[in-house]
RNA sequence: GGCCCCGUUGUGUAGCGGCCUAGCACGCCGCCCUCUCAAGGCGGUAGCGCGGGUUCGAAUCCCGUCGGGGCUACCA
């Protein structure tokens, strides 16, 4: 059998050198990111680090109607707390600046002016109820239902009569009439015929310049080499190549076409459709309010379209940078899975180091109210004695608040209306009776005190150990669930467990 | 309708003509461990959409078919 080639990095690079490598991110700042925005990011700025080469952020705004000041900040504040780091763009500068496209309008003006002045361009002046109806028509006739070219050889009269009409142009690209072909990093050699590929809107009637336009030009001139996307953008690639072409023959930008790689679409819960920002759990804060990981939450949305081995999916940023291969990457659309999702986040928590574990969780025992916003050095000390006891118990931050929060509650310990009802009935008094009694004097550590309650309610009382234990958990967690028993009596300490029994002694008589 | 992409267990994937009686993970089920819940260990469930080729041999290559998705704006 003979050994296949070690895949190099020719295909990809071409003659690039590694650290030539300027890949993009380019989000609209509409306030609010997808995962399915995060995957483009990561995959993105994984293909820059692994090569050594440059990540440029990139905010496409020039849809007034759409975006709001607010939105840009929140999302630069949202990639900086994933940790996917840009080298040029927005307040990290960079020497293809501005990397506003609302501050780059004079450049697609001039851009514009260009393409017109070379015949790459021209105006059309249809109406937007002729191009219906034109395009309508060639649907029904089966023919393809893009531009038909119609103001493609206007005479300078033809423009005269319609704009002394009133009528205001659109600008279009003049497409070649020949098939666009390009090998896409992930799906291989794709092929448009020209046939289908119509003329499109560069610039709007009211002169603001649109995607298809000011993509590309701010690729060409910010001189990317590798474009990678969503698929749903895969269409729309042999019109940009064609503006490619039509740039670079006259002389604006690198005068190379990128490479592309159309990434696997990311599915909605139904795995019917594209997963909108409208689904529930589109969107990422989402996974920052139930206190998922940075990197628990990368980590998953590698997995969606990539792998970095046969046998294993928990891996490491650093580990992802350095494996990461572009011609790995899966063709076909992946449902994004809640479940395997907090699993692979659950794998993270288990990783952090306890103290880091401590200083992540202390925010959400703040935000519920547990702790004070400057936490004492007592509080300090049991939240980091606890952590132990719960971190191979947590699929994310945010579950600190029902897991710990008793720890912290003092006299105020608030029970469970289902637990009260399940657990502190029948001979629950008996057992917590003989709990605070063989409690009161005991060692307080927690062996001594296991000790003692199996003693007092297993041996002494006959019980299952199950039932035993669940009525004494449910007087000092108030919860049917909690992190162990006995380690959990010894940091509460001697006084907060024996108070909790007693109030909890009161509530079965009550019952 | 047209164009383009995709098709391995429920989900995400490995697989690149013989290592496949199809591996791994999540999920689900059972068992072990056990003070609850987890974690961990062990075992189980379930898949190459279909039909033709090519080949000594196909999940892997080709064609067709069916199915799914994306795009089809003076949004991005």
């Amino acid at each position: 059998m003979t050994e296949r080639p070690a895949p190099g990095d020719k295909d990809v690079l071409g003659e690039l050198a590694p650290a030539e490598v300027r890949v993009r991110f380019p989000p609209s700042p509409t306030g609010l990111l997808t995962v399915g925005n995060i995957r483009s990011a990561l995959f993105n700025w994984a293909f820059a680090r692994h090569f050594g080469g440059k990540l440029v952020l990139r905010i496409e705004d020039t849809d007034q109607a759409r975006n709001t000041p607010e939105a840009l900040g929140y999302t630069l504040e949202s990639l900086r707390w994933l940790g996917l780091t840009w080298d040029e763009g927005p307040e990290a500068g960079g020497d293809f600046g501005p990397y506003l496209q609302s501050e780059r309008m004079e450049v697609y003006a001039d851009v514009v002016a260009k393409l017109m002045a070379a015949g790459k361009a021209y105006h059309c002046y249809c109406s937007q109820d002729e191009l219906d109806e034109r395009r309508e028509t060639a649907r029904e006739e089966g023919r393809p239902s893009g531009y038909d070219g119609h103001c493609r050889e206007l005479t300078p009269e033809n423009s005269k009569a319609y704009a002394d009409a009133g009528r205001r142009p659109v600008v279009r690209l003049r497409m070649p009439d020949r098939p666009i072909v390009f090998d896409d990093l992930v799906r291989g050699e794709i092929t448009f015929l020209p046939e289908n590929l119509g003329d499109y809107v560069l610039v709007r009637a009211n002169g603001y310049p649109l995607y298809p336009l000011v993509n590309p030009v701010d690729d060409a001139l910010m001189n990317i080499t590798h474009v990678l996307r969503g698929e749903d953008l895969l269409s729309s690639t042999p019109r940009q190549i064609a503006l490619y072409a039509a740039l670079a023959e006259i002389g604006i930008g690198s005068g190379r076409t990128p490479r592309f790689g159309h990434l696997p679409m990311v599915m909605g819960p139904e795995g019917n459709k594209k997963l909108s920002k409208r689904d529930i759990g589109a969107g990422l804060d989402e996974y920052r309010t139930q206190g998922f990981l940075p990197a628990g939450l990368l980590n998953y949305l590698a997995l969606l379209g990539w792998s970095i081995a046969d046998d294993r999916d928990v891996f490491t940023m650093a580990e992802m940078i350095e494996a990461f291969d572009i011609r790995k990457v899966n063709s076909n659309a992946a449902r994004f899975d809640q479940q395997k999702c907090e699993a692979i986040n659950a794998a993270h928590m288990r990783m952090l180091p306890p103290d880091e574990f401590a200083a992540r969780t202390l925010p959400f025992l703040v935000a519920a109210g547990y702790l004070p916003a400057e936490p004492s050095a007592d509080q300090l000390a049991v939240l980091r004695a606890a952590v132990p006891l719960v971190q191979e118990r947590m699929d994310a931050l945010g579950e600190a608040a029902e897991l710990l929060g008793f720890l912290f509650a003092g006299t105020q310990l608030k029970i469970a209306p289902d637990a009260a009802a399940k657990v502190l009935t029948g001979d629950a008094g008996a057992v917590l009776t003989a709990s605070a009694k063989a409690l009161a004097e005991v060692d307080w550590t927690t062996a001594a005190i296991e000790t003692a309650l199996r003693s007092a309610l297993v041996d002494g009382l006959g019980l299952k150990p199950k039932h035993a234990f669940g009525p004494v958990r449910v007087a000092i967690s108030g919860r049917r669930v909690s992190p162990p028993l006995f380690e959990s009596l010894e940091l509460l300490g001697r006084d907060v467990s024996l108070r909790r029994i007693e109030q909890a002694l009161a509530k079965v008589v009550e019952h």
